[in-house]
RNA sequence: GCGGAUGUGGCGGAACUGGUAGACGCGCUGGAUUUAGGAUCCAGUGAGCUUUGCUCGUGGAGGUUCGACUCCUCUCAUCCGCACCA
């Protein structure tokens, strides 16, 4: 008989509903375990990615709840955001209705996979009860000096007319929507998580279980590098300026100087070069190149020659100054000293000007030609003064770096590649800054008291020039907290991912209307044992929540280092050889599955398709044979009822054994993430069952009990709404009340095995005989069976119960 | 260029600590059942061959070992991330 899922499923989620099975306490003193799927967009619809995450997590909850755990798995939305706004830009349709009608729909679409999630705790990036909190967090950075206003180069976006993180920019594109992204000088907030840089590299080796590759990543993102700084002087000037190098053993190889054409030092050479207007005409040009032109498309090097010359600080030479822009203002100091024999980019650029190339290290075991490419790689110095014969690299750096030290002219540096957090948007659908201008106290926080910062209602969302909020004279004109004379709120909205940075400390504390979280339940339940989500999140979403972290703990509001201890990154899943996408209309859509196969067989289906880490490839006959593999263990049930009941029979013992070792296996499998397995192990079981249900008319009371109670148990995690309907069925009973089964570890062995025999390492024969079956039996029994006499081999390797390897005549 | 992974049947993927490669599922073939289709059940399914059995086979080439998907060296391919980072 097919059962019918629809019916079931609703059942139990009402059921798992009404006895607040996902509800937690987090106030109980328990074994805790935060379980967090990364919170959605509200797209509108759930797509394959989200089951597989949610799926994920649900697994792990249910396993943990069953092993004692209080466990708190809550889900909320990332709930600003540009679609919303684009939407209401085009239809007319405010971003609060068109936000909440998704986030509706999408919610009740996850409830359908039957997934346990504490509702109650339920937040949403967009609601003021929420947003209010996240000014609040603001205020007490910019309070503390992590939050600042600057002038600065930023990224535009022409078509989203916002600026955008240096981590939203891919190829000089818009990560969104592709337009190009001009370089443009705004005034701007920034959250300054450079000043954490190493604490966060540092902290990749205190935390868990984390994805090698995301670990890789964030630590190429923060971008370390240790080197030395010094000054230039330029001559008859009194001009000085910082260059910062990783290869001080080369300076007596620095033939020629570069600055950035942004560099400040550039205004003063402007004043006195004899070159200025060419200088002038170069640096409006390179200003006119979008950054991934001055990147990638003109692979020519291009430069200025300012006219002017520096002395090199270890032999006195004079040597030319350029301007040009393959070096970058904003990393190191915006200005290097140039050794084109030692380095492919400054020999590029003074092969194009034709400048002066000196090689000062050699390898002598390779052959370098100078005239025909850069070198390098590690060998001894030349044309190095005193310093001849030093190792290059590290010996002959530290040895030049202490005479910079002495003469005061350079010193040891790290720098870095990561930069601070750009966070304001000129957008209306985002979290409003809560600072005023004021002409008297500059800068000043909108008070504690007037939080939130409501978004004002607006008539035209399009931006101009201006961020939107702007519009609204109510919400711009108030009144200083300080001095109290009238003056202008900031109009930008913060990026959202200052609101994902905080949102799984809120859902420890979501009702707390005096504070955003309290202090001793954050320091009790984090950091969150198993994160769970996209590995699009790699960097900036997990490295902006573990600056916050840090960040807060500094301010005093919690005491912890790092938000996630355990990560998991789930692959995508992806369909016709491509990323799902609506654009590609190559969208498998997870709703349709659970009317015609239920949530179960998607369930079991997602997680046995291929190990989770991985990226799969969708394939619809996959789901055939998960639901399948549930009307099997259905009919296997019905058939095992009934059955007439006896005493316990020898027969029993096979099944009891095969299923105690499927308990540890799965078991096993769980612990490691294996789902894929672990489904497999009880679609073998289910054979097993099968062929035992075949060859019996009659079972003890028992072993049916025993049948029924473990296989409902390690079904449950994977397919919740089926196995509790089983057990209940056949019990009264609810299986979510009892705790993950034990094996046996007396009985996981099998009575009996098969023998490999093999003749000078191949397979010749094989035998099924007794576990534990010593040596010289084995070797009886192979005489005796395939006329194998031990005396004419002149090795033999036996491995208890698996193989006899017969060597040499 | 740098960093991280991944390569096993027609397909998704298994394989414990080095011990029968291809579990489990999809697909396919044959059979049973059915008026038919679907569903279900049973059997088969890496390749080749001179088919009681033999040979080859885990991207490729070597190596260690009685024995290698597994360990070592080199190499090729694919995917992802970063990339003029001084």
């Amino acid at each position: 008989m097919v059962f019918n899922h629809t019916e079931i499923e609703k059942k139990w989620q009402e059921q798992w509903n009404n006895q607040q099975l996902a509800s937690c306490n987090v106030s109980i003193k328990k074994d805790n375990f935060y379980n967090l799927c990364m919170y959605p967009y509200p797209s509108g619809d759930l797509h394959m990615g989200h089951i597989r995450n949610y799926t994920i997590g649900d697994v792990i909850t249910r396993y943990k709840q069953k092993n004692g755990f209080n466990v708190l798995s809550p889900m909320g939305w990332d709930s600003f955001g540009l679609p919303a706004e684009n939407a209401a830009i085009k239809t007319g349709i405010h971003p609060k209705k068109f936000t909440e009608e998704r986030i509706s729909n999408m919610r009740s679409q996850i409830k359908r996979l039957g997934s346990l999630y504490d509702w109650n705790k339920e937040v949403a990036a967009h609601d003021q009860d929420y947003y209010r909190w996240t000014q609040y967090l603001f205020i007490k950075l910019f309070e503390n000096g992590l939050a600042y206003k600057e002038d600065a180069p930023v990224n535009w976006c022409t078509s989203c007319k916002t600026v955008l993180a240096n981590e939203q920019v891919v190829e000089g594109c818009c990560e969104r929507c592709d337009a190009n992204v001009q370089q443009k000088n705004l005034n701007q907030w920034f959250f300054k998580i450079s000043e954490y840089s190493e604490e966060l590299l540092q902290g990749l080796d205190e935390i868990g279980d984390w994805p090698s590759n995301v670990k890789a990543m964030q630590e190429n993102w923060i971008g370390k590098s240790q080197g030395a700084e010094f000054s230039l002087n330029i001559l008859n000037t009194d001009l000085n300026f910082e260059v910062f190098t990783t290869r001080l053993d080369t300076l007596y190889g620095m033939t020629f100087a570069v600055l950035a054409p942004e560099h400040p030092t550039v205004n003063e050479i402007l004043k006195i070069s004899p070159n200025s207007k060419e200088i002038e005409k170069y640096i409006s040009k390179s200003k006119s190149k979008s950054e991934f032109e001055r990147m990638s498309i003109s692979k020519k090097k291009t430069g200025i020659d300012t006219g002017l010359f520096v002395s090199n600080p270890i032999n006195g030479e004079k040597v030319p100054l350029w301007i040009a822009d393959y070096v970058l203002v904003n990393y190191g100091t915006g200005a290097i000293m140039a050794v084109p024999g030692h380095d492919e980019r400054d020999y590029e650029f003074a092969k194009v000007y034709d400048l002066d190339i000196v090689q000062v290290i050699i390898d002598e075991r390779k052959s370098v030609n100078i005239d025909k490419e850069p070198y390098v790689d590690k060998g001894i110095l030349i044309n190095s003064g005193e310093y001849n014969n030093l190792k290059s690299h590290d010996e002959a750096s530290e040895e030049i770096l202490k005479q910079l030290t002495g003469n005061d002219i350079g010193e040891k540096k790290t720098t870095f590649r990561l930069r601070d957090w750009l966070i304001s948007r000129q957008r209306y659908w985002g979290c409003p800054i809560p600072v005023i201008n004021c002409s008297n106290c500059g800068l000043v926080a909108e008070s504690l008291d007037n939080l939130p910062v409501l978004l004002p209602e607006i008539d035209d969302y399009k931006n101009s020039e201006d961020s939107p909020l702007a519009k609204s004279k109510d919400f711009i004109n108030t009144n200083c907290p300080k001095c109290g004379i009238q003056c202008t709120r900031e109009t930008d909205t913060m990026d959202t991912f200052v609101d994902s940075s905080w949102y799984f400390l809120r859902f420890l504390d979501s009702d707390n209307t005096n504070l955003p979280f309290n202090k001793e339940i954050i320091n009790d339940w984090l950091p969150i044992n198993q994160y769970i989500g996209g590995v699009e999140h790699a960097i900036l979403h997990l490295l902006y929540s573990r600056f916050f972290v840090k960040a807060l703990r500094d301010i005093g509001m919690l005491d912890v280092n790092e938000p996630f201890h355990n990560l998991f990154s789930q692959g995508m899943i992806n369909f016709g050889g491509s990323k799902m996408s609506k654009s590609k209309g190559n969208v498998v859509d997870p709703e349709s599955y659970f009317s015609t196969h239920g949530a179960d067989a998607l369930r079991l289906y997602i997680l046995f398709m291929a190990p989770p880490s991985d990226g799969v490839e969708w394939n619809d006959g996959g789901i055939e044979g998960t639901k399948r593999f549930l009307n099997k263990i259905w009919d296997n049930f019905e058939k095992l009822a009934l059955l007439e009941t006896n005493e316990q029979h020898e027969s029993d013992l096979d099944i009891i054994r095969k299923i105690n070792q499927t308990i540890f296996t799965v078991t096993k499998h769980l612990d490691k993430f294996e789902f894929n397995t672990a489904v497999s192990d009880l679609m073998k079981l289910n054979i097993e069952l099968t062929k035992f249900l075949n060859s019996t008319i009659k079972v003890s009371k028992k072993t049916k009990e025993y049948i029924t109670f473990n296989i409902c148990s390690l079904l449950y995690p994977f397919a919740p709404h089926m196995s509790s309907e089983l057990f209940y069925l056949y019990t009264n009973q609810n299986i979510s009340e009892f705790s993950w089964p034990n094996f046996d570890k007396e009985n996981l062995t099998n009575p009996t095995y098969e023998l490999v025999v093999q003749i000078n390492g191949k397979k010749k024969h094989t035998k099924i005989i007794n576990t534990g079956t010593s040596q010289d039996e084995v070797e009886k029994i192979c005489a005796l069976e395939f006329e194998i006499e031990t005396k004419n081999y002149k090795n033999i390797i036996f491995v208890e119960d698996k193989i006899i390897n017969f060597i040499g005549q």
